[in-house]
RNA sequence: GGGAUGUUAGCUCAGCUGGUUUAGAGCGCUUGCUUCACACGCAAGAGGUCACUGGUUCGAAUCCAGUACGUCCCACCA
């Protein structure tokens, strides 16, 4: 026979598969009628990305469930793709254009769309490839892109009819702009972080205009008091009001001081106006709710276009807006000397010269959340702009309906209440962005300011000679809108356009796999994600996307943190994969984590999947190893051990099924994980093993490689690989008769007797082998069995013969000198060689094994004698009570009796 | 500040509608073994008053209330 190698090396075998799964087109679907169809869509990920652990948890948990589904003779499908990313893609572009000395102004919309799709074209998708290398198995033939014409067209055609709706308007709206990207992005796009940051308390001189000085000066003497201010005697004849802020560099934009209407400190001051330190300018006074008085000073600056709550105290006083801030980040003209530098340059500068000034009375440092942009990490500012909403209000309630109702099922269901809150709360989505790598807003300005939304260029230009009546306007009298959509407006129509459900809303593709069965994401992208692609769903099929949605957990490092680049704290999955090869990476990636729940990352499951690889290669390989005698007889213990292993295997795929149906993938990996090594290595292989330098009887071997055969199919979608290999040299197939297409194996009856008979029977092998260890003795050394009486093995003798290496099994009682063993509800005692046995040691042993029966015995006891237990129990408790304590009473017997025999 | 959720062995987690559970698994640990598939292994073993305090019940890791600590989500406190 051929030499195997005792270690499986992973790396030789991976891409062979890979290839082969490919060439037989085995991932490949298309509708088919007669079948029941399973599909998820990828959720795409960033068209520039490379792989990370988050990626690897992801896709295994889809591999898994889209292998198992294609096995189960489903018409399996998983769509692939990639995610244009407008604002992490740009980025990068324009980062890559910086190197080469080019300003993504300077060269203009159109030249730096071509070097992003150059980009795309030359680094896009590498992560697809990546996905390869761990096994996905998706439909490759249909991967999509959210940019690509189709989609983009997809896209526009949704904009355009949701204008046509009433739900898009365009307007003035205090959105977060990130100086660095230079575009508006989302709330959730928002990341808050803790930073640290300094109060400033400055100094707001009173506009003297009328004589009521006294009033003023204890007023403001009090707030200085509370302040700590030092008691400047120059300034002595004016009076101030202390202001705390954390944006010294916004007070130009300043429109008036507020109090909280009911802080009496302040009352006497309606009517007042102030003087913005530094720039001297008038503003008035004024009093709002919202203005809280025990925080700071209970003054409050209002600089409604660098706040959005100052920005709706302005709106409901009527006060003007004033813009110091440019998209960049710098200051405006309106900012005087600080115009043209940096926000964060002037904080800091004003500091200064406020305090050179004397109108800084102190500042504090303190700790507090900063908002931040996810994709560049900028600090947010608050900024007035010209934007395109839309409305929320139309979508929500049945958006709300479809998860509350379980319609779309959240797996764990506790993001249930999440997504209700986001929900019940959501406010209109913006979604435009002022740069240039997504779809355009397809609106036009006419030369007149009107407005035409149409889904062409030659539309739009008909509309708008409607509108004018002049049927000569030139195209170029159009002005297309600068912005693109936020990318999610391509991304939550993906289960719908990657089966082209907008260009063909009744081809046979949507028809057939739409809505789709599962998605897996991550939970931090329900609400701008999920729940957008429910409302699409919703709004243009009249039915959602997905019935289920498995929600993963974070994959992070040892100390707790999540995973990611800037902390580089994550291992390379490919490197892992060229390691421990990807079978193994997988199963590591799923021993620990539940739905919902956060994956501790430690190399050591890793390594635990490659040990669990190669244990099965090994029980692989010693069934090859095997001599075949065709004519010798099957052993009893070979025939017991299949009869029990087959029950084993129902019983264990029963559970696993239930696993899957519940989505405990963790679970379901670890019953197949514990039916391999302990039930089918460690019992079943040891029980059929052939004497040493004896041939197997062609029975039993024939029925190891069948019940290989089973495991190997329950371990296919968490090893793809590693069950293919050993599949194909297991024995010949067919052309096409692979593993990743075979029949997921059903459960049949399960033999209940026989698997306790046996668990019995191995409780009684556990027994002699502790017994043996503790008294050093080898298990090479076959010892012969005394038992009390012939029933106390029922039938089992052979088993236990075989597993504790027993070498006679004789009715009787005990002879001195040996130990007796109590298991698995049988009384035995084993003959050891002279010299071996401790009487003391032994005595012992059994005193402690009865002391622990005895108490157990009073536990139930004690239930059994509560007349109320005995009066309220269901019957079949009580009779679980009852032979509980017979048991107990029969086992404290036989230890008696073994303990005046010693 | 609001909401959700968790606290079970050294670590990571099961324990699904209260009763075969004086609580299980994997890893780790201890001891012995290079035994003929596998040392990426085999065998045996140690290890937990189920966060705390009350309550409901014949019976609580499991249900309820409170406390403590943790995590996550949401939120405009200058």
């Amino acid at each position: 026979m051929i030499e195997i190698p005792k270690t499986y090396s992973p790396a030789a075998v991976e891409d062979r598969w890979y290839a082969a799964w490919l060439r037989h087109g085995f991932f490949k679907s298309s509708p088919n009628p007669a079948k029941e169809p399973y599909t998820i869509v990828m959720p795409p990920p960033n068209v520039t990305g490379v792989l990370h652990m988050g990626h690897m948890l992801n896709n295994t948990i889809q591999d898994v469930l889209i292998r198992r589904a294609r096995m189960q003779g489903k018409e399996a499908l998983w769509v692939p793709g990639t995610d244009h990313a407008s604002i992490a893609t740009e980025a990068k572009v324009v980062a890559m254009l910086k190197d080469q000395g080019l300003d993504k102004r300077e060269i203009g919309r159109e030249a730096f769309l071509e070097h992003a799709f150059a980009w795309k074209e030359k680094y896009g998708g590498i992560i697809l490839e990546q996905l390869k290398k761990l096994g996905a198995s998706c439909d490759w033939d249909r991967t999509r892109f959210t940019m690509e014409p189709k989609l983009t067209a997809a896209v526009i055609q949704v904009f355009v009819d949701l204008h046509r709706k009433g739900h898009i308007y365009r307007g003035i709206r205090m959105v977060n702009w990130d100086p660095v990207g230079r575009t508006a992005i989302a709330d959730d796009e928002v990341i808050a972080k803790e930073m640290p940051m300094r109060m400033f308390y400055l100094k707001y001189e009173l506009v003297e205009d009328e004589v009521r000085s006294d009033e003023v000066r204890s007023a403001t003497f009090e707030v200085e008091r509370e302040a700590n201010a030092p008691r400047t005697s120059h300034l002595a004849p004016r009076t101030y009001i202390v202001v705390a802020t954390s944006r010294p560099e916004t007070i130009m934009a300043d429109v008036a001081v507020c109090f909280n209407p009911a802080d009496e400190r302040y009352q006497h001051l309606r009517g007042r106006k102030v003087r913005i330190p530094l720039f001297n300018k008038e503003i008035p006074i004024i009093f709002d709710d919202y203005v809280s008085a025990d925080f700071g000073t209970g003054a409050l600056k209002v600089t409604p276009a660098h706040d959005i709550n100052d920005y709706e105290l302005g709106l409901r006083h009527n006060l003007p807006v004033i813009d110091v801030i440019h998209e960049d980040g710098t200051l405006t003209e309106a900012a005087g000397p600080y115009a043209g530098q940096d926000r964060f340059a002037v904080r800091k500068q004003i500091g200064k010269d406020l305090d050179a000034a004397g109108l800084l009375v102190k500042v504090d440092d303190y700790v507090t959340a900063v908002s931040t942009s996810e994709r560049t990490g900028a600090v947010i500012e608050p900024k007035l702009s010209l934007q395109w909403f839309l409305k929320m209000e139309p979508f929500k309630e049945k958006a709300l309906a479809a998860v509350m109702s379980d319609e779309v099922q959240l797996v764990p269901p506790k993001f249930k209440n999440m997504y209700r809150t986001w929900m019940e709360g959501v406010r209109d989505w913006c979604i435009s962005r002022q740069l240039w790598w997504g779809q355009r807003i397809p609106a036009y300005y006419l030369p007149d300011g009107q407005l035409v939304v149409a889904e062409t260029d030659a539309e739009a230009l008909a509309e708008a000679r409607r509108l004018t009546g002049d049927l000569n306007l030139p195209m170029t009298a159009l002005r297309q809108d600068d912005d693109v959509l936020d990318t999610w407006f391509s991304s939550w129509l993906w289960p719908i356009s990657v089966f082209d459900g907008f260009e063909d809303p009744d081809n046979a593709d949507i028809n057939y796999y739409y809505p789709t069965n599962d998605l897996v994401t991550a939970p931090e992208i329900l609400f701008f994600w999920v729940a957008r692609m429910i409302i699409a769903g919703q709004e243009w099929r009249q039915q959602v996307p997905f019935k289920n949605v498995y929600l993963t957990g974070i994959v992070r490092d040892a100390q707790g943190r999540k995973m990611s680049k800037s902390l580089g704290n994550s291992p390379d999955p490919l490197d892992l994969i060229a390691t421990f090869g990807a079978d193994a990476v997988r199963t590591g990636m799923l021993f620990s984590s539940p739905a919902g729940n956060d994956l501790p990352y430690d190399q050591k499951l890793i390594e635990q999947g490659r040990n669990f690889n190669n244990k099965l290669w090994n029980a692989f390989r010693l069934l090859k190893g095997w001599e075949v005698s065709a004519d010798a007889p099957q052993p009893e213990a070979a025939a017991l051990a299949g009869q029990w292993f087959t029950a084993r295997l129902n019983q264990a795929t029963g559970q696993i099924d239930e696993h899957f149906a519940a989505y405990r993938i963790s679970d379901a990996l670890l019953t197949v994980y514990k039916l391999i090594w302990d039930d089918f290595c460690s019992n079943y292989l040891e029980l059929i093993k052939p004497t040493y330098g004896e041939a197997v009887d062609a029975a039993t071997l024939a029925q190891a490689s069948g019940h290989l055969e089973t495991l190997l199919r329950l371990l296919h979608p968490f090893t793809p690989f590693l069950t293919e290999e050993i599949w194909h040299l297991l024995h010949e197939r067919g052309e096409r008769e692979y593993c990743c297409v075979a029949a997921w194996p059903t459960s049949g009856p399960v033999n209940n007797a026989l698997l306790t008979q046996m668990a019995a029977a191995f409780e009684v092998v556990q027994a002699i082998r502790n017994q043996r260890a503790a008294k050093g003795l080898s298990p090479n050394l076959a010892l012969p069995l005394v038992a009390r009486d012939g029933t106390a093995l029922a039938g089992l003798e052979a088993v236990v013969r075989k597993l504790a290496n027993v070498s006679a099994i004789t009715v009787g009682e005990a002879p001195a000198g040996a130990v007796p063993v109590v298991a698995g509800g049988a009384e035995l005692a084993l003959v050891l060689p002279v010299g071996s046995f401790d009487v003391e040691a032994e005595r012992a042993r059994l005193l402690k094994d009865l002391a622990y029966a005895q108490g157990f015995l009073a536990s139930v006891d004690k239930k059994l004698g509560n007349e109320k237990f005995v009066a309220n129990a269901k019957p079949e408790i009580l009779a679980t009570e009852q032979k509980k304590r017979a048991d107990a009473l029969a086992q404290i017997a036989a230890l008696e009796a073994q303990l005046r025999a010693l």
